[in-house]
DNA sequence: TTATAATGGACAAACGATTGTCTTAAAATT
DNA sequence: AATTTTAAGACAATCGTTTGTCCATTATAA
């Protein structure tokens, strides 16, 4: 019934807790305990089932072999499958995860962070969802191993790994540019966070660079939910004149716009075309027109995130007090255009004519 | 730097370790402790923002306000919508939770079991990959509060809730039946899995029901996955006759089954209909052929497992030992028949006629 | 005045492990 | 035979809390 502690093998094998302590962690030769009395203990507790109580151990040790993992939604695919990567990854070696979903509230995160700490985590990875990120800092300040992955602080003093942001938008709106388009909105995500800034970014110089006019009416969304996708939407396409293809900042947004251009009984792309920033989902190519996207290495960035983690535990604990030499590791991951059927080529240079015009109305 | 603890509190406070845990627990009237001591301990606690060590608290008092969450695969959207249920309701109550992904294999399934228990869990929820149950059993036996979810073992006895899958199968064929539908196919899961026999018994039942004979050569498949649906979707086309709809047991097999359909140049529900059994999903009416479906009530599902473990683990606490009385609830929860456009309504007798002749050939 | 009760809090023992230091008996050395 | 080594393992403190019990002091009652 009741779980059997270090004592109770104490007493069974009538040897002393250390002696038990000793050779279940492996340190019998050490500290000389014979070969008698180490298979005895071995043995027993075995047979009784021992599992060490890892609270007790974590008290004394300072040590829990768990990680705190804080995503924004964890039924959101793309931080599913990234969470998925990291549990793999952990349980390898003997790590657990404590998983916080911050519901994409910035409260919600600050407390899950103080709820993990609490917990003793060995270090916490985050995927933030805000652009506060003092919160964060102080996790650093406090000392424990901190990653975060997703999306990226430049001033905070941490490994962090997340997509190239501004060449992935570059590359969808060039491939948009490239097939004739000049008239590109864009619904973006939650404004001020690094990934929204990126892809921000990458999707004006694309613009710049092939001398069209950034449209500011032409970039809205504030959210990178559903429901901010299909209002977007709903707004560019009854623009006039309407835009002639969406660049959408998420997978969801994606979905969303979708709802909205059905709706409204228009066909893509042969009447609008779109691009979305995102993840590879399994039934992306099922979708009644199977959307291009920019794909991200989700799996790649669980892994990596989680490795840089365990490196960013094992230097606190080598102790060098110049651990801030290697601690700032920015990883950046490159995203693959993956062409699918969601985007209309203008061949007649008369299109194109004509939306410049129309722009200048 | 260093995180603070009691001690500290005590020292600065002038006060002793137990006035201060007195207080901070919300017993200092219990223990008349003055008003002025209490606001001094719970400003200066505020001011060193002091946090109690959770491990050192559940090594004391045996609750560790978090519990473990067992799903096959995180990164599927109906375990994730699931696990996140779970998750924000714990939240509410201060409960953490430590999620493993036992990756649809036993061995992993057991061994986070055992990593959990010895994490101190209050209580385990599980949604059991396989048809063996004695490691589960055991965790009854051993004392922890034990929830099954989505699968059902009528002889462990714990709390468990899932959906109605014998009346689910049962709606699908019948709704195949009554479009005419004879020759139907299903591409099953997992087999020896309480959700795999009752979605297959309400499939028999449903086609005896209406006179039509069980055909052992439809009835394909073994895994709940992507690729088992593809595989079997194949052989399904490629029989002649061909049957004129498939029933699918999830998600993941419909996905396969869509790829085999569209490899083959076959058009949902033209060629042949499909019926999904599975939860409803954000880009389900965005498919090519949105899918008619099965839905399940996964949200409810979560919300309800972690009710049932509260339960439980307050039960224990009551430390009624006729706990077994009240410990054995079994939750079904309904289905609804979603109808999308993958079903076709063989209108003409005809069909119907030939059909039935073809299949006794 | 003395016994009794109330008030406000401290002591110290747990919880289950780990670990630096010590002890004891036997073996080896001189 | 006396001393030193070595082998094998035990003691006891400790991690940060909680909690049953006890102790002073002051106030009240007799």
């Amino acid at each position: 019934m009741k779980r059997i502690s270090i004592k109770d093998l104490a007493k069974k094998t009538g040897l002393s807790t250390t002696t038990i302590s000793r050779v279940l962690n492996g340190k019998a030769k050490q500290y000389r305990i014979s070969d008698n009395a180490a298979q005895l203990i071995i043995s027993t507790a075995q047979k009784e089932g021992y599992r060490p109580d890892r609270n007790a151990v974590s008290l004394r040790t300072n040590r829990s072999q768990t990680i705190g993992v804080i995503v924004p939604n964890i039924a959101d695919y793309y931080f599913s499958s990234l969470s998925r990567m990291i549990e793999i990854a952990a349980r390898k070696i003997g790590y657990s995860i404590l998983l916080s979903d911050s519901q994409e509230i910035l409260e919600l995160e600050i407390e899950s962070i103080d709820s993990l700490i609490s917990r003793k985590v060995d270090g916490l990875i985050v995927l933030p969802i805000g652009n506060k990120s003092s919160h964060l800092k102080n996790v650093i300040d406090i000392g424990i191993p901190l990653v975060i992955a997703d999306r990226h602080f430049p001033l905070i003093e941490c490994p962090q790994v997340f997509s190239d942001n501004f060449n992935g938008a570059f590359k969808a709106t060039e491939f948009l540019i490239k097939k004739n388009h000049s008239r590109i909105a864009c619904i973006q995500g939650r404004q001020n966070t690094s990934v929204n800034n990126e892809r921000l970014r990458g999707y004006k110089n694309a613009l710049k660079q092939y001398d069209i006019q950034v449209d500011p009416a032409l970039i809205i969304g504030d959210e990178f939910g559903l429901r901010s996708g299909y209002v977007s939407a709903k707004i560019l396409i009854n623009m006039i004149p309407r835009p002639t293809a969406i660049f959408t900042f998420s997978n969801a947004i994606s979905l969303g716009a979708l709802r909205a251009i059905y709706e409204e009984n228009l066909n893509i792309p042969n009447d609008i075309s779109i691009i979305s920033f995102d993840h590879d989902q399994p039934y992306s190519e099922f979708l009644a027109t199977p959307i291009t996207s920019i794909d991200q290495q989700t799996s790649e960035m669980g892994q990596i995130a989680f490795k840089l983690l365990m490196a960013e535990i094992n230097n606190k604990d080598a102790d060098n007090s110049n651990a801030s030499l290697s601690s700032a590791k920015f990883v950046t991951l490159p995203t693959k255009l993956r062409k699918r059927q969601s985007v209309k080529n203008f061949k007649s240079e008369k299109n194109v004519a004509e939306n410049v015009l129309q722009s200048q109305d």
